[in-house]
DNA sequence: CCTTTGTTTCGTAATTTTACGAAATACGAA
DNA sequence: TTCGTATTTCGTAAAATTACGAAACAAAGG
């Protein structure tokens, strides 16, 4: 019931949210396989970075927060993509950030 | 002398640290002001914004090292800008990944 | 049921981020 | 030189991030 005012705007909070998301390097790389071709996973993933499986899984988790990545339990393994809708919401917000 | 073999590309990294400059509301909020109007003064967005000076001032000190903004000294005072070059560079990355 | 496979969660530790107020700095004006 | 203005740096604390290995989990196959 308590109404706070909000000093930021929704696209300024949903902005750095994504931009959160992609402050890592290895979270754009991620980011950057599942937009050239499809999805992927977390295994596949594991192989390339130089980064421990719990850690990557971590990364992951984070770009699921974010809404960037989504993931698809395909039993025993679980596939990764990209959200599309967020991912265009994202990329409208930097366009226009950048304008 | 040392030949480290770098996992992640230039660009990853770059894109990854433009990332990490906006990825706090505040700092998302001051590069909009920036590339909208002019430049500004740190006391300028003191007024403005819900935060301390001090921490103001340390959200600009990391919108520096990103490289994304420059200070011009400006007795009394100090003029903050964009990094045309650097936010140019930014704006670059960010259409490529997201293409 | 037990094992294997793929993946995540837990426990932990080191580092970084975010935030504040107080003190320091820089410089022009009185 | 002393004062006032504009801003940053320092000291500190709380919270978040990043990382790892060990343990847990879920599901399919034997």
């Amino acid at each position: 019931m308590e109404e706070v005012k909000q000093f930021y705007s929704v696209e300024e909070k949903k902005l750095a949210r994504y931009a959160k998301a992609l402050s890592h390097p290895v979270r754009v790389y991620i980011c950057g396989i599942l937009s050239k071709q499809a999805c992927c996973y977390s295994g596949d993933l594991a192989e390339e970075v130089p980064i421990a499986r719990s850690t990557l899984s971590q990364h992951l988790k984070e770009l699921k927060n974010s809404g960037l990545v989504q993931g698809e339990i395909n039993p025993p393994k679980i596939k990764y993509c990209l959200n599309k809708e967020n991912w265009a919401e994202a990329q409208q917000l930097f366009k226009e950030f950048f304008k």
